[in-house]
RNA sequence: GGGGAGUUUCCCGAGCGGUCAAAGGGGGCAGACUGUAAAUCUGUUGGCUACGCCUUCGAAGGUUCGAAUCCUUCACUCCCCA
């Protein structure tokens, strides 16, 4: 019995909906409730952050450290080197080493920033450190006889590719895994390891080649791949994917995401993405309409509070309340950018003001937007492409562009 | 190694010597409606110093007054045979 372990750590996860396949409930259940637990989480350093694809595993982490267990995250190095086929069509990019390490680091400091909040730490390890100096006759013959290629080729994951093609250093990925799972096993006592459900493969063959070299059990536990009620995908803007750095994506855009969540997603977002008591998500979702809306504003702010703290949370929900309910409050989270006082005295047409705030790519777009009557200035229709904008438009140091019903810019004067 | 099919604008997918910035669908954007949702309807969707010009149809050459469309070479993908 180890010390701060509290019960209950599955039903947790079963319940707020993070459970898809177990390889043995009862067991891990039990398990879970006896002992503090390390349990490691696979993460790709494709990119130099994280989005919001990776924020089911950071959430899983976070409940489970709650819970008393020890989680363990290896930001793929010598894995990465390769890349997984598992729910891929097509062959991945082979990314180069020092990209590999500086994504690293970066997401590394996502993640901390992440459960830190909760008061959570975590082991962060590089495979390289085991993966980089094997020694291939002697894998083969350790490892590589516990796997069975018919078996293999049985897998969903692997069936696909045969319909297109697979190489033989992606088929290996999966020994590469289960060695993971081995090593971390060894070193760390790790028994139990999370991620996609397009792992499941994966996670399997590792506890499987645990139970075979070290007659242990370990196991493993996948989440549901997160789709959106109205068929888009998860996460995906205009821009691209919605990045937990708020260099990539601003914390005001983050919000917005979560602000326009379709309305069927509403409550298992709550579970998935929130720390919030479940009778207290069902308190928030009773309601259709008006009511199911401000439930919105509520997801919005929680997960947003979660990844960039409470206080820009807090800060960028009143800018966006200040934009749509016109109360008038603190706007100070609306993206914007500094304007030279000189610029603007020396006047900017319309079309320009709008490209060059970003809302539009081209004097193209922008001309579009204002003929089919989108554009605003200080809330005022544009209706001419030439307009001219000078010192005398700008109201509190500041010009006020929009795009739309919802997109956001401010010009600030300096 | 041999034979066949293919590579088109954000995606899918037509086009097969001029009338092609390239049909259609999807997606995106805007308008109406609304709850900052969904659905629906309408418009729009390469760029520009814009009645004209420039860039785009895997890459590089060539034929032609003129090419996404024809020829040559290269690259990649898929299929069949070994």
């Amino acid at each position: 019995m180890s010390d701060g372990v509290t019960p209950g750590a599955l039903n947790v996860l079963r319940e707020r909906g993070f459970v898809k396949q177990c390889t043995d409930d009862g067991a891990l259940s039990d398990l879970l409730d006896r002992e503090s637990v390390s349990f490691y989480v696979g993460i790709d350093p494709t990119g130099t952050s994280l989005h919001v694809g990776h924020l089911v595993p950071l959430y899983a982490m976070a409940h489970l450290a709650a819970h008393g267990h020890r989680a363990i995250v290896i930001v793929g190095d010598g894995t990465a080197r390769i890349g997984d086929p598992s729910g891929k069509t097509e062959m991945r990019k082979m990314v180069s080493l020092e990209t590999i390490e500086r994504n690293a680091a970066a997401i590394g400091k996502q993640i901390e920033a992440f459960l830190s909040q909760r008061g959570h730490s975590f082991t962060m390890v590089n495979n390289a450190e085991w993966l980089a100096d094997l020694k291939y006759i002697e894998f083969l013959r350790d490892i590589g006889r516990h796997f069975s290629v018919n078996r293999m080729l049985g897998f969903e994951t692997y069936k696909m590719r045969l319909e297109t093609g697979l190489s033989f250093i992606e088929f290996n990925y999966q020994l590469l895994q289960s060695y993971d799972f081995l090593e971390l096993y060894r070193r760390h006592r790790c028994r139990l390891q999370i991620g996609g459900d397009d792992q499941w493969g994966n996670i399997v063959a590792g506890a499987d080649l645990i139970r075979r070299v070290e007659g242990a059990e370990s196991y493993g536990l996948t989440f549901p791949l997160i789709t959106r009620a109205d068929g888009k995908k998860m996460g995906k803007t205009e821009k691209g994917a919605l990045f937990l750095d708020p260099e990539l994506v601003s914390p005001y855009d983050f919000f917005q995401y979560w602000r326009n969540v379709p309305d069927g997603d509403v409550a298992g977002f709550f579970r998935i993405y929130t720390f919030l008591p479940l009778d207290e998500i069902e308190a928030l979702c009773v309601g259709e309409g008006a009511q199911l809306n401000a439930a919105k504003e509520r997801l919005a702010l929680e997960i947003t509070a979660a990844v960039h703290g409470r206080d820009e949370a807090e800060r960028v929900r009143d800018a966006a309340r200040a934009l749509f309910a016109g109360s008038g409050g603190d706007e100070s989270a609306v993206p914007g950018a500094a304007l030279p006082r000189a610029d603007i005295e020396a006047g900017i047409i319309a079309v320009d003001l709008f490209v060059r705030s970003g809302l539009c790519t081209s004097n193209g777009e922008a001309r579009r937007l204002i003929t089919q009557g989108g554009a605003r200035v200080n809330d005022r229709r544009v209706t001419d492409h030439d307009q001219v904008f000078g010192a005398g438009d700008v109201v509190d140091g500041e010009l006020r562009l929009r795009a739309g019903k919802k997109r956001h810019f401010r010009f600030i004067l300096e």
